[in-house]
DNA sequence: GGCTCGAATGACAACGTTGTCTTTCGTTTA
DNA sequence: TAAACGAAAGACAACGTTGTCATTCGAGCC
């Protein structure tokens, strides 16, 4: 069988509270008896047993609850998760779930006490329900959030915040430096506070350039291949078209495209369009999309350190800073100067 | 805090092992106090503590090991994996892993050792390296397949198969039907058996229709949109071309719908692509690509549930028998006749 | 030299469950 | 009618760890 910290203890030759403190760092523990210690462990292959602990004493697990159709974003912040729940010794739990369900919040707290999690990595939108936070705060349950916004809402809780605004504006200024002035913007589902961020970038370029922005040409919508065919349908059908279309993913973007094609429409040619991502589909579409691109995986990991660091913290000591990633513009051949009027 | 089983036992008037047989539905309790504990349980909103659970008795949870670039398809098997989790009580440890990493096999008993699964959820091409499957029989580890074949390649341990070959026959018959003679197969993978069972159907296809195959159509690649590029552009420099192309994968598929374009090719009147899979790109490229669909989230489950019956299989009763699942045609539009020589 | 003190280590209970053994009690069997 | 039996329920140990308290021992102080 598995060998366990009395296994070790004998191996030693010390009792198995002193293994325990060796292996949990404690002070207090003499240099020699720590090295024979961990010779024992490395010896006999020792691992602590995690249900043990987690009866015990504190959760050694964390939660990561997530709502999002997108394949790559969701695999991209596992990863980073993951791997810092690994350095960390955390195990994760993952929860997709329905953030428009109504019973979301008891589903929450159903999975937290079922797992016995010690803190949650919300991603948007979960994390910007302002009902969930309050009802995580309420019952005192940690929680980091990743979102959208050019900086922390709060220093209530630390969280990982995406510029998406800065980013928007300079795939703005990007299109105007090329020469467009009539720009569309087709944006994502109006909860999703990276729509609303990404929008208030592109307003904020087209203002700095002294371009009056044209409420015709912001259209609402969601973040799906659908919702960009539709909206730029009906774009195309109008008598005066733009030059270029900002789309707010690149899912979106997709179904630009797409739309483009259905109306005899070269794309950049006749069309510039920009998504925001970096989806395998923008690596992969005719033409390559430019876009823009944010380290999810490294997002992720620094959002699991600021819980871990959360949840071992003891009283009195001061909160973890939140802290900001900025997405990086990424030209490939989907926009080009827009062709001579 | 949390109720345990003990504030269950005395709410209901029991003793707590009472409550713990109920919960574990173990026959020899009277109906009567039977349902005097479960109403305790539900107005104490009791939850069992799998810590506990894990540490007395047999493990809760199981892992699924991947090593898949394909996020859609990853998140699809989690999902089912997830789902048929949660209907039989078990908890999920995911760890992606690479399979050509020399380390693989000691990281994965490493993983075994530190979350104590119970029983591991391989997927290809994990779950086709006789090494990693030796050594897990030889430690008593108990795992579920998931492979490509037309049936179970063995009886040692049930599997979830899906016949690639008989899909691949089908896609080949309707480019014939259609007119194709000139066929090009880009296969994957050569270690990954769907692409050598796709490649089987493909030929088999051919040889019923009195064609005969021409080994100079036949690339050999990888899974990737970059290899698809190469190995078309290969194809389309020849001074005779193949008037339809069979991409082992969509993302295959996306290369050679873009080394197409990059030759100025109408798709699909000058040229025909299918892909396999039925990716999101597969739907959202112009045109649509024509490609295989099987149920990932529906084979998940399955998996799931042989490997919890296997965990749950008494010494002397009969194993699970293995179950297959056979990939739908989806027509799209990126196949057509054969323009007129 | 005896006393206190603190650092290092050990003994033991506790966590919430399940497995094993025991007890109880009503029913069947000789 | 008594013995045997089986079903239903309980008592208690055990799982591997950490927290709490106790013990040991050497150093420093009066």
């Amino acid at each position: 069988m598995k060998p366990t910290i009395k296994d070790v203890a004998k191996s030693a030759g010390v009792s198995f509270k002193t293994v325990s403190r060796v292996i949990n760092r404690e002070s207090s523990v003499g240099e020699e008896i720590q090295g024979k210690v961990w010779k024992a462990i490395k010896e006999l292959n020792y691992q602590p047993n995690l249900s043990a602990r987690g009866l015990r004493g504190s959760s050694s697990s964390i939660g990561f609850i997530y709502d999002n159709p997108n394949s790559n974003y969701v695999i991209e912040m596992q990863r980073g998760i993951l791997k810092e729940c690994h350095n960390q010794g955390y195990e994760l739990v993952i929860h997709p779930c329905d953030a428009k369900a109504p019973g979301l919040i008891s589903e929450i707290f159903n999975m937290v006490d079922r797992s016995r999690v010690g803190g949650l990595v919300l991603t948007p939108p979960i994390s910007e329900i302002p009902e969930v936070l309050d009802a995580l705060r309420e019952r005192n349950i940690r929680f980091v959030r990743i979102l959208s916004g050019s900086q922390a809402p709060d220093n209530r809780s630390p969280c990982v915040f995406v510029d998406d605004r800065t980013a928007a504006y300079r795939i703005t200024q990007y299109l105007i430096d090329l020469g467009h002035r009539d720009i569309a913007f087709l944006s994502g589902d109006e909860e999703h506070k990276s729509s609303s961020e990404r929008l208030a970038g592109f307003k904020s370029a087209l203002k700095d350039n002294q371009i009056k922005a044209n409420n015709r040409l912001i259209l609402k919508g969601e973040f799906s291949f659908e919702s960009g065919v539709k909206r730029t349908r009906q774009l195309l059908a109008r008598s005066s078209r733009p030059t270029a279309i900002f789309a707010c993913n690149d899912e979106i973007a997709a179904g630009t495209l797409f739309a483009a094609r259905l109306h005899g429409l070269d794309v950049p040619r006749d069309l510039s369009i920009v998504g925001f991502e970096d989806s395998p589909f923008s690596r992969q579409a005719w033409p390559n999309l430019t876009t823009a691109q944010q380290p999810n995986t490294e997002i992720a990991c620094t959002a699991t350190r600021l819980l871990t660091e959360q949840i071992r913290r003891k009283k009195g000591e001061k909160a973890s800073e939140s802290e900001g990633y900025y997405p990086q513009l990424i030209v490939r051949d989907s926009t080009c100067p827009p062709a001579a009027p």
